[in-house]
DNA sequence: CTGAGGTCAAGAGCACTGCTCACATTTCTT
DNA sequence: AAGAAATGTGAGCAGTGCTCTTGACCTCAG
Protein backbone atom coordinates (compact mmCIF):
# COMPACT_ATOMS: atom_id res chain seq x y z
CA UNK A 1 0.00 0.00 0.00
CA UNK A 2 2.54 2.39 0.93
CA UNK A 3 5.00 2.01 -1.78
CA UNK A 4 8.06 3.90 -2.87
CA UNK A 5 5.19 6.35 -4.64
CA UNK A 6 3.38 7.14 -2.02
CA UNK A 7 6.27 8.16 0.03
CA UNK A 8 7.63 10.65 -2.80
CA UNK A 9 4.25 11.71 -3.92
CA UNK A 10 3.46 12.73 -0.02
CA UNK A 11 7.03 14.41 0.30
CA UNK A 12 6.21 16.63 -2.88
CA UNK A 13 2.38 17.75 -1.70
CA UNK A 14 4.59 19.04 1.68
CA UNK A 15 6.88 20.84 -0.93
CA UNK A 16 4.66 22.57 -2.47
CA UNK A 17 2.83 23.43 0.78
CA UNK A 18 5.59 24.55 2.33
CA UNK A 19 6.62 27.00 -0.71
CA UNK A 20 2.80 27.97 -1.36
CA UNK A 21 2.66 29.11 2.71
CA UNK A 22 5.84 31.46 2.34
CA UNK A 23 4.50 32.70 -0.88
CA UNK A 24 1.66 33.57 0.77
CA UNK A 25 3.63 35.31 3.86
CA UNK A 26 6.02 37.65 1.75
CA UNK A 27 3.55 38.17 -1.19
CA UNK A 28 -0.01 37.75 0.17
CA UNK A 29 -2.63 35.20 -1.08
CA UNK A 30 -3.48 37.53 -4.38
CA UNK A 31 -0.19 36.32 -5.41
CA UNK A 32 0.24 32.93 -4.70
CA UNK A 33 1.95 31.24 -8.21
CA UNK A 34 1.41 28.10 -9.02
CA UNK A 35 4.54 28.27 -11.55
CA UNK A 36 7.21 29.73 -9.23
CA UNK A 37 6.65 26.74 -6.73
CA UNK A 38 7.39 24.48 -9.64
CA UNK A 39 10.45 26.47 -10.76
CA UNK A 40 11.69 25.72 -7.22
CA UNK A 41 11.10 22.48 -7.29
CA UNK A 42 12.48 21.94 -10.73
CA UNK A 43 9.26 20.26 -12.01
CA UNK A 44 7.10 21.44 -14.91
CA UNK A 45 4.36 23.51 -13.83
CA UNK A 46 1.44 21.26 -15.05
CA UNK A 47 2.54 18.62 -12.74
CA UNK A 48 1.60 21.06 -10.11
CA UNK A 49 -1.79 19.79 -10.60
CA UNK A 50 -0.69 16.08 -10.17
CA UNK A 51 -1.31 17.55 -6.30
CA UNK A 52 -3.75 20.14 -6.44
CA UNK A 53 -6.70 20.51 -9.09
CA UNK A 54 -6.40 23.64 -9.10
CA UNK A 55 -4.81 27.47 -7.11
CA UNK A 56 -8.14 27.86 -5.26
CA UNK A 57 -7.65 24.49 -4.25
CA UNK A 58 -4.34 24.91 -2.81
CA UNK A 59 -5.64 27.89 -1.26
CA UNK A 60 -8.45 26.08 0.81
CA UNK A 61 -5.94 23.26 1.86
CA UNK A 62 -3.61 26.19 3.45
CA UNK A 63 -6.97 27.76 4.79
CA UNK A 64 -7.91 24.18 6.50
CA UNK A 65 -4.49 23.63 7.44
CA UNK A 66 -4.27 27.19 8.74
CA UNK A 67 -7.95 26.61 11.10
CA UNK A 68 -6.47 23.67 12.25
CA UNK A 69 -3.07 24.74 13.91
CA UNK A 70 -5.06 27.51 15.34
CA UNK A 71 -7.56 25.12 16.63
CA UNK A 72 -4.92 23.17 18.14
CA UNK A 73 -3.23 26.23 19.78
CA UNK A 74 -6.34 27.13 21.31
CA UNK A 75 -7.08 23.88 22.41
CA UNK A 76 -3.65 23.13 24.29
CA UNK A 77 -3.77 26.66 25.86
CA UNK A 78 -7.76 25.76 27.26
CA UNK A 79 -6.60 22.39 28.01
CA UNK A 80 -3.26 22.82 30.29
CA UNK A 81 -5.51 24.81 32.81
CA UNK A 82 -7.94 22.99 35.36
CA UNK A 83 -11.09 23.13 34.01
CA UNK A 84 -12.44 25.16 36.75
CA UNK A 85 -9.83 27.92 36.69
CA UNK A 86 -12.23 30.41 34.49
CA UNK A 87 -10.30 33.10 34.19
CA UNK A 88 -6.97 31.66 33.77
CA UNK A 89 -8.39 29.40 30.56
CA UNK A 90 -10.01 32.79 29.44
CA UNK A 91 -6.80 34.25 29.54
CA UNK A 92 -5.07 31.19 28.22
CA UNK A 93 -7.32 31.43 25.37
CA UNK A 94 -6.97 34.89 24.17
CA UNK A 95 -3.51 35.36 24.57
CA UNK A 96 -2.97 32.13 22.58
CA UNK A 97 -5.08 33.48 20.09
CA UNK A 98 -3.24 36.52 19.76
CA UNK A 99 0.61 35.28 19.61
CA UNK A 100 -0.87 32.83 17.52
CA UNK A 101 -2.03 35.49 14.77
CA UNK A 102 1.36 37.13 15.38
CA UNK A 103 3.64 34.47 14.71
CA UNK A 104 1.23 33.18 11.96
CA UNK A 105 0.10 36.49 9.87
CA UNK A 106 -0.51 35.01 6.45
CA UNK A 107 -2.31 32.44 8.36
CA UNK A 108 -4.45 34.62 10.06
CA UNK A 109 -5.12 37.07 7.14
CA UNK A 110 -6.16 33.82 5.31
CA UNK A 111 -8.26 32.55 7.77
CA UNK A 112 -9.94 35.91 9.33
CA UNK A 113 -9.19 38.51 6.31
CA UNK A 114 -11.14 39.69 3.36
CA UNK A 115 -13.13 36.72 1.97
CA UNK A 116 -13.30 36.62 -1.73
CA UNK A 117 -16.73 37.35 -3.15
CA UNK A 118 -18.06 34.08 -4.94
CA UNK A 119 -15.61 31.94 -3.09
CA UNK A 120 -17.68 29.58 -1.32
CA UNK A 121 -15.81 27.32 1.05
CA UNK A 122 -16.01 23.71 0.23
CA UNK A 123 -17.48 21.56 3.28
CA UNK A 124 -13.42 20.27 4.50
CA UNK A 125 -13.42 23.87 5.48
CA UNK A 126 -16.29 23.24 8.19
CA UNK A 127 -14.77 20.82 11.03
CA UNK A 128 -11.47 22.91 11.81
CA UNK A 129 -13.25 25.96 11.32
CA UNK A 130 -15.07 24.98 14.65
CA UNK A 131 -12.03 23.64 16.10
CA UNK A 132 -10.83 26.70 17.98
CA UNK A 133 -15.16 27.88 18.22
CA UNK A 134 -15.90 24.88 20.24
CA UNK A 135 -12.95 26.01 22.61
CA UNK A 136 -14.48 28.97 23.94
CA UNK A 137 -18.51 28.15 23.71
CA UNK A 138 -17.19 25.17 25.96
CA UNK A 139 -15.72 27.81 28.60
CA UNK A 140 -19.06 29.91 28.50
CA UNK A 141 -21.07 26.83 29.27
CA UNK A 142 -18.46 26.20 32.09
CA UNK A 143 -18.96 29.64 33.37
CA UNK A 144 -22.92 29.50 33.12
CA UNK A 145 -23.30 26.11 34.43
CA UNK A 146 -20.75 26.53 37.39
CA UNK A 147 -22.87 30.16 38.40
CA UNK A 148 -21.11 32.95 36.98
CA UNK A 149 -23.16 35.97 36.75
CA UNK A 150 -21.32 38.69 34.13
CA UNK A 151 -21.64 42.16 35.56
CA UNK A 152 -23.46 43.87 33.24
CA UNK A 153 -26.80 43.84 31.87
CA UNK A 154 -28.77 42.91 28.71
CA UNK A 155 -31.05 45.11 27.37
CA UNK A 156 -34.55 43.72 27.73
CA UNK A 157 -36.78 43.38 24.74
CA UNK A 158 -38.72 40.66 22.98
CA UNK A 159 -36.48 41.10 20.09
CA UNK A 160 -33.52 40.73 21.95
CA UNK A 161 -35.55 37.90 24.04
CA UNK A 162 -36.00 36.03 21.22
CA UNK A 163 -32.55 36.57 19.12
CA UNK A 164 -30.86 35.28 22.08
CA UNK A 165 -33.26 32.10 22.47
CA UNK A 166 -31.68 31.66 18.28
CA UNK A 167 -27.92 32.09 19.77
CA UNK A 168 -28.43 29.71 22.71
CA UNK A 169 -29.94 26.77 20.64
CA UNK A 170 -27.33 27.54 17.56
CA UNK A 171 -24.32 27.44 19.30
CA UNK A 172 -25.64 24.92 22.35
CA UNK A 173 -25.41 26.92 25.47
CA UNK A 174 -28.01 27.05 27.81
CA UNK A 175 -26.94 30.33 29.38
CA UNK A 176 -28.79 33.70 30.30
CA UNK A 177 -28.64 36.46 27.91
CA UNK A 178 -26.06 38.99 29.43
CA UNK A 179 -23.79 35.48 29.80
CA UNK A 180 -24.35 35.50 26.07
CA UNK A 181 -24.14 39.14 25.59
CA UNK A 182 -20.81 39.29 27.67
CA UNK A 183 -19.17 37.03 26.52
CA UNK A 184 -19.64 37.42 22.57
CA UNK A 185 -19.22 40.57 22.91
CA UNK A 186 -15.38 40.20 25.07
CA UNK A 187 -15.05 37.12 22.13
CA UNK A 188 -15.68 39.98 19.34
CA UNK A 189 -13.39 42.30 21.13
CA UNK A 190 -10.42 40.24 21.32
CA UNK A 191 -10.70 39.79 17.48
CA UNK A 192 -10.88 43.54 17.15
CA UNK A 193 -8.19 44.30 18.57
CA UNK A 194 -5.98 41.33 17.07
CA UNK A 195 -7.20 42.95 13.95
CA UNK A 196 -6.67 46.37 14.44
CA UNK A 197 -2.95 45.42 15.66
CA UNK A 198 -1.97 42.79 12.79
CA UNK A 199 -3.66 44.97 9.86
CA UNK A 200 -1.87 47.96 10.95
CA UNK A 201 -4.77 50.28 12.21
CA UNK A 202 -3.53 51.27 15.72
CA UNK A 203 -0.05 51.30 14.50
CA UNK A 204 0.80 54.64 15.94
CA UNK A 205 -1.70 54.34 19.23
CA UNK A 206 0.18 51.89 21.23
CA UNK A 207 3.70 51.49 22.43
CA UNK A 208 3.31 47.92 22.92
CA UNK A 209 0.37 46.89 22.16
CA UNK A 210 0.68 43.85 23.89
CA UNK A 211 0.26 45.73 27.08
CA UNK A 212 -3.29 46.93 26.29
CA UNK A 213 -3.97 44.08 24.92
CA UNK A 214 -3.41 41.65 28.45
CA UNK A 215 -5.33 44.55 30.15
CA UNK A 216 -8.18 44.40 28.25
CA UNK A 217 -8.18 40.31 28.34
CA UNK A 218 -8.16 40.83 31.71
CA UNK A 219 -10.79 43.37 32.03
CA UNK A 220 -13.19 41.42 30.08
CA UNK A 221 -12.83 38.13 31.72
CA UNK A 222 -13.78 39.55 35.09
CA UNK A 223 -16.62 41.16 32.95
CA UNK A 224 -18.00 37.98 32.04
CA UNK A 225 -16.98 35.37 34.81
CA UNK A 226 -18.67 38.31 36.87
CA UNK A 227 -15.85 38.09 39.43
CA UNK A 228 -15.41 41.74 39.88
CA UNK B 1 -8.27 76.49 -17.25
CA UNK B 2 -11.06 74.12 -17.56
CA UNK B 3 -11.24 73.21 -21.28
CA UNK B 4 -12.83 70.28 -23.16
CA UNK B 5 -9.99 68.61 -22.24
CA UNK B 6 -9.95 68.52 -18.48
CA UNK B 7 -14.07 67.50 -18.66
CA UNK B 8 -13.34 64.74 -20.53
CA UNK B 9 -10.79 63.96 -18.40
CA UNK B 10 -12.68 63.64 -15.33
CA UNK B 11 -15.08 61.83 -16.48
CA UNK B 12 -13.24 59.31 -17.67
CA UNK B 13 -11.40 59.02 -14.73
CA UNK B 14 -14.50 58.57 -12.74
CA UNK B 15 -15.75 56.14 -14.99
CA UNK B 16 -12.49 54.05 -14.63
CA UNK B 17 -12.97 54.09 -10.83
CA UNK B 18 -16.69 53.36 -10.98
CA UNK B 19 -15.88 50.07 -13.25
CA UNK B 20 -13.13 49.10 -10.79
CA UNK B 21 -14.90 49.88 -7.81
CA UNK B 22 -18.02 46.99 -9.49
CA UNK B 23 -15.08 44.64 -10.41
CA UNK B 24 -13.58 44.64 -6.85
CA UNK B 25 -17.33 44.38 -5.05
CA UNK B 26 -18.30 41.18 -7.81
CA UNK B 27 -14.94 39.33 -7.76
CA UNK B 28 -12.56 40.75 -4.55
CA UNK B 29 -9.67 43.18 -5.09
CA UNK B 30 -7.24 40.32 -6.20
CA UNK B 31 -9.16 39.92 -9.66
CA UNK B 32 -9.10 43.57 -10.69
CA UNK B 33 -8.68 43.95 -14.32
CA UNK B 34 -7.66 47.17 -15.73
CA UNK B 35 -7.54 45.40 -18.96
CA UNK B 36 -11.52 44.80 -18.65
CA UNK B 37 -11.45 48.20 -17.64
CA UNK B 38 -9.88 49.51 -20.64
CA UNK B 39 -12.29 47.12 -22.55
CA UNK B 40 -15.75 48.52 -21.39
CA UNK B 41 -14.72 51.85 -21.86
CA UNK B 42 -13.76 51.37 -25.38
CA UNK B 43 -10.22 52.04 -25.33
CA UNK B 44 -6.99 50.29 -25.63
CA UNK B 45 -5.61 48.76 -22.17
CA UNK B 46 -3.08 51.02 -22.33
CA UNK B 47 -4.65 54.25 -22.39
CA UNK B 48 -5.54 53.45 -18.89
CA UNK B 49 -2.10 54.12 -17.81
CA UNK B 50 -2.72 58.05 -18.54
CA UNK B 51 -4.91 58.08 -15.94
CA UNK B 52 -3.92 56.01 -13.27
CA UNK B 53 0.17 55.10 -13.40
CA UNK B 54 -0.44 51.32 -11.91
CA UNK B 55 -2.76 48.77 -10.67
CA UNK B 56 -1.71 49.26 -7.16
CA UNK B 57 -2.60 53.31 -7.71
CA UNK B 58 -6.30 52.55 -8.77
CA UNK B 59 -6.67 50.21 -5.83
CA UNK B 60 -5.02 53.22 -3.58
CA UNK B 61 -7.25 55.19 -5.11
CA UNK B 62 -9.92 53.60 -4.13
CA UNK B 63 -9.01 52.98 -0.56
CA UNK B 64 -8.89 56.66 -0.18
CA UNK B 65 -11.99 57.05 -1.51
CA UNK B 66 -13.53 54.73 0.89
CA UNK B 67 -11.52 56.11 3.56
CA UNK B 68 -13.53 59.53 2.88
CA UNK B 69 -16.43 57.84 2.39
CA UNK B 70 -16.27 55.97 5.48
CA UNK B 71 -15.83 59.15 7.47
CA UNK B 72 -18.39 61.14 5.91
CA UNK B 73 -20.72 58.37 7.25
CA UNK B 74 -19.54 58.65 10.61
CA UNK B 75 -19.16 62.42 10.99
CA UNK B 76 -22.79 62.93 10.24
CA UNK B 77 -23.81 60.46 12.04
CA UNK B 78 -21.74 62.00 14.94
CA UNK B 79 -22.99 65.48 14.54
CA UNK B 80 -26.53 65.02 14.00
CA UNK B 81 -26.76 64.26 17.44
CA UNK B 82 -26.49 66.80 20.53
CA UNK B 83 -23.10 66.96 21.47
CA UNK B 84 -23.90 66.61 24.96
CA UNK B 85 -25.93 63.20 23.85
CA UNK B 86 -22.99 60.91 24.50
CA UNK B 87 -24.58 58.02 24.57
CA UNK B 88 -26.63 58.79 21.67
CA UNK B 89 -23.82 59.84 19.55
CA UNK B 90 -21.93 56.60 20.77
CA UNK B 91 -24.84 54.37 19.59
CA UNK B 92 -25.56 56.70 16.01
CA UNK B 93 -21.49 56.55 15.52
CA UNK B 94 -21.54 52.21 16.00
CA UNK B 95 -24.71 51.96 13.57
CA UNK B 96 -23.70 53.80 11.44
CA UNK B 97 -20.09 52.14 11.22
CA UNK B 98 -21.91 48.51 10.87
CA UNK B 99 -24.54 49.83 8.10
CA UNK B 100 -21.81 51.61 6.22
CA UNK B 101 -19.44 48.67 6.05
CA UNK B 102 -23.19 45.92 5.06
CA UNK B 103 -23.63 48.84 1.88
CA UNK B 104 -20.15 49.01 1.61
CA UNK B 105 -18.62 45.54 1.74
CA UNK B 106 -16.16 45.85 -1.02
CA UNK B 107 -14.46 48.85 0.56
CA UNK B 108 -14.71 47.48 4.16
CA UNK B 109 -12.80 44.73 3.00
CA UNK B 110 -10.38 47.08 0.77
CA UNK B 111 -9.92 49.36 4.27
CA UNK B 112 -10.03 47.03 7.14
CA UNK B 113 -9.15 43.17 4.92
CA UNK B 114 -5.95 41.56 4.64
CA UNK B 115 -3.12 43.79 4.02
CA UNK B 116 -0.77 42.75 0.81
CA UNK B 117 2.57 42.19 2.83
CA UNK B 118 4.92 44.53 1.51
CA UNK B 119 2.07 47.37 0.62
CA UNK B 120 3.21 50.35 2.27
CA UNK B 121 0.25 52.66 2.53
CA UNK B 122 1.47 55.92 0.54
CA UNK B 123 1.16 59.71 2.55
CA UNK B 124 -2.24 60.26 0.98
CA UNK B 125 -4.04 57.66 2.67
CA UNK B 126 -3.32 58.81 6.23
CA UNK B 127 -5.74 61.78 6.51
CA UNK B 128 -8.58 60.21 5.10
CA UNK B 129 -8.00 57.09 7.15
CA UNK B 130 -7.81 59.56 10.73
CA UNK B 131 -11.41 61.14 9.96
CA UNK B 132 -13.34 57.83 11.10
CA UNK B 133 -10.63 57.47 14.05
CA UNK B 134 -11.21 61.04 14.86
CA UNK B 135 -14.69 61.23 15.71
CA UNK B 136 -14.81 58.43 18.08
CA UNK B 137 -11.71 60.01 19.70
CA UNK B 138 -13.50 63.20 19.66
CA UNK B 139 -16.46 61.02 21.65
CA UNK B 140 -14.22 59.68 24.27
CA UNK B 141 -12.31 63.09 25.39
CA UNK B 142 -15.79 64.37 25.20
CA UNK B 143 -17.09 61.59 27.38
CA UNK B 144 -14.10 62.07 29.95
CA UNK B 145 -14.26 65.85 30.07
CA UNK B 146 -17.76 66.07 30.96
CA UNK B 147 -17.31 63.85 33.72
CA UNK B 148 -17.99 60.05 32.64
CA UNK B 149 -16.65 57.30 34.81
CA UNK B 150 -16.93 54.12 33.25
CA UNK B 151 -18.14 51.04 34.91
CA UNK B 152 -15.20 48.88 34.55
CA UNK B 153 -11.85 48.94 36.37
CA UNK B 154 -8.40 49.15 34.60
CA UNK B 155 -5.44 46.84 35.68
CA UNK B 156 -3.36 49.01 37.98
CA UNK B 157 0.48 47.91 36.77
CA UNK B 158 3.33 50.03 35.86
CA UNK B 159 3.61 48.89 32.81
CA UNK B 160 -0.29 49.54 32.18
CA UNK B 161 -0.05 52.82 33.19
CA UNK B 162 2.96 53.23 31.62
CA UNK B 163 1.14 52.29 28.22
CA UNK B 164 -2.02 54.17 28.91
CA UNK B 165 0.46 57.54 29.36
CA UNK B 166 1.33 56.84 25.96
CA UNK B 167 -1.88 56.36 24.50
CA UNK B 168 -2.90 59.31 26.09
CA UNK B 169 -0.62 61.27 24.54
CA UNK B 170 -1.07 59.57 20.83
CA UNK B 171 -4.68 60.05 20.78
CA UNK B 172 -4.56 63.34 22.55
CA UNK B 173 -7.16 62.54 24.70
CA UNK B 174 -6.62 62.86 28.82
CA UNK B 175 -8.69 60.48 30.22
CA UNK B 176 -8.09 57.99 33.26
CA UNK B 177 -7.21 54.69 32.31
CA UNK B 178 -10.36 52.90 32.76
CA UNK B 179 -12.05 54.93 30.00
CA UNK B 180 -9.21 54.58 27.74
CA UNK B 181 -9.57 51.02 28.75
CA UNK B 182 -13.45 50.92 28.42
CA UNK B 183 -12.98 53.16 25.38
CA UNK B 184 -10.92 51.44 23.01
CA UNK B 185 -12.34 47.74 24.03
CA UNK B 186 -15.64 48.81 23.11
CA UNK B 187 -14.69 50.15 19.62
CA UNK B 188 -12.42 46.57 19.56
CA UNK B 189 -16.08 44.88 20.06
CA UNK B 190 -17.71 46.98 17.67
CA UNK B 191 -14.90 46.37 14.46
CA UNK B 192 -15.06 42.80 15.82
CA UNK B 193 -18.43 42.44 15.88
CA UNK B 194 -18.68 43.24 11.97
CA UNK B 195 -16.12 41.68 11.08
CA UNK B 196 -17.28 38.68 12.56
CA UNK B 197 -20.32 39.25 10.78
CA UNK B 198 -19.03 40.80 7.51
CA UNK B 199 -16.94 38.11 6.98
CA UNK B 200 -19.09 35.46 7.47
CA UNK B 201 -17.92 33.98 10.52
CA UNK B 202 -20.86 33.60 12.65
CA UNK B 203 -23.37 32.96 10.05
CA UNK B 204 -24.77 30.28 11.65
CA UNK B 205 -25.01 31.73 15.22
CA UNK B 206 -27.36 34.53 14.70
CA UNK B 207 -31.02 34.80 13.68
CA UNK B 208 -30.54 38.65 12.85
CA UNK B 209 -27.05 39.86 13.83
CA UNK B 210 -28.23 43.25 13.68
CA UNK B 211 -30.31 42.79 16.83
CA UNK B 212 -27.29 41.16 18.71
CA UNK B 213 -25.04 44.19 17.46
CA UNK B 214 -27.91 46.71 18.91
CA UNK B 215 -27.58 44.76 22.02
CA UNK B 216 -23.93 45.16 22.66
CA UNK B 217 -23.48 49.07 21.17
CA UNK B 218 -25.98 49.67 23.84
CA UNK B 219 -24.08 47.47 26.95
CA UNK B 220 -20.90 48.99 25.43
CA UNK B 221 -22.12 52.45 25.40
CA UNK B 222 -23.38 52.28 28.89
CA UNK B 223 -20.61 50.79 30.12
CA UNK B 224 -17.78 53.41 28.76
CA UNK B 225 -20.02 56.61 29.80
CA UNK B 226 -20.85 54.57 33.33
CA UNK B 227 -24.70 55.36 33.23
CA UNK B 228 -26.37 52.66 35.16
C1' DC C 1 9.05 -12.44 -14.58
C1' DT C 2 6.49 -10.20 -17.42
C1' DG C 3 3.05 -7.32 -19.08
C1' DA C 4 -1.14 -4.50 -18.13
C1' DG C 5 -2.93 -0.43 -15.64
C1' DG C 6 -2.35 3.25 -13.04
C1' DT C 7 0.58 7.26 -11.90
C1' DC C 8 3.42 10.97 -12.88
C1' DA C 9 6.09 14.38 -15.43
C1' DA C 10 7.02 17.12 -19.55
C1' DG C 11 6.20 20.49 -22.95
C1' DA C 12 3.47 22.89 -26.10
C1' DG C 13 -0.27 25.88 -26.27
C1' DC C 14 -4.51 28.95 -25.08
C1' DA C 15 -6.31 32.85 -23.02
C1' DC C 16 -5.54 35.98 -19.81
C1' DT C 17 -2.83 39.60 -16.97
C1' DG C 18 0.21 44.29 -15.96
C1' DC C 19 3.04 47.21 -18.13
C1' DT C 20 6.15 49.76 -21.73
C1' DC C 21 7.18 52.14 -25.79
C1' DA C 22 7.18 54.25 -30.28
C1' DC C 23 3.91 56.43 -32.86
C1' DA C 24 -0.41 58.92 -34.39
C1' DT C 25 -4.00 62.03 -33.16
C1' DT C 26 -6.30 65.56 -30.80
C1' DT C 27 -6.62 69.61 -27.94
C1' DC C 28 -4.67 73.67 -25.56
C1' DT C 29 -1.57 77.57 -25.46
C1' DT C 30 1.05 81.11 -27.26
C1' DA D 1 -1.48 79.33 -37.40
C1' DA D 2 2.39 76.79 -35.06
C1' DG D 3 4.33 74.48 -31.44
C1' DA D 4 3.58 72.16 -27.15
C1' DA D 5 1.17 69.21 -24.30
C1' DA D 6 -2.06 65.76 -23.54
C1' DT D 7 -4.29 61.61 -25.05
C1' DG D 8 -5.15 57.35 -27.58
C1' DT D 9 -3.20 53.24 -30.35
C1' DG D 10 -1.28 48.78 -31.18
C1' DA D 11 2.46 45.83 -30.91
C1' DG D 12 5.17 43.44 -27.76
C1' DC D 13 7.41 41.49 -23.32
C1' DA D 14 7.07 38.76 -19.41
C1' DG D 15 4.26 36.74 -16.45
C1' DT D 16 -0.08 33.99 -14.96
C1' DG D 17 -3.68 29.59 -14.50
C1' DC D 18 -4.90 25.78 -16.78
C1' DT D 19 -5.46 21.91 -20.51
C1' DC D 20 -4.03 18.28 -23.37
C1' DT D 21 -1.13 14.96 -25.56
C1' DT D 22 2.76 12.18 -25.20
C1' DG D 23 5.97 9.34 -23.09
C1' DA D 24 8.26 7.38 -19.06
C1' DC D 25 7.96 5.16 -14.75
C1' DC D 26 6.22 2.31 -10.87
C1' DT D 27 3.21 -1.33 -8.89
C1' DC D 28 1.03 -5.34 -8.73
C1' DA D 29 -1.54 -9.40 -10.59
C1' DG D 30 -1.24 -13.47 -13.44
Amino acid sequence: MTGKRAAVRADTTAAIIRLARRQVETRGAANLSLREIARDLDMASSAIYRYFESRDQLLTVLIIDAYDRLGEAIETADTKRDRDDLIGRWTAIAMALRSWALTNRADYGLVFGTPVPGYEAPDDTIAPALRYTNVVVRLLADASSSGCTPSIESPRTRKIAGEYRYVRRAIGVDAPDATLLAGLSAWAAVFGAINQELFGHVDTVYADPGIHFAALVDMLGRQVMGLT
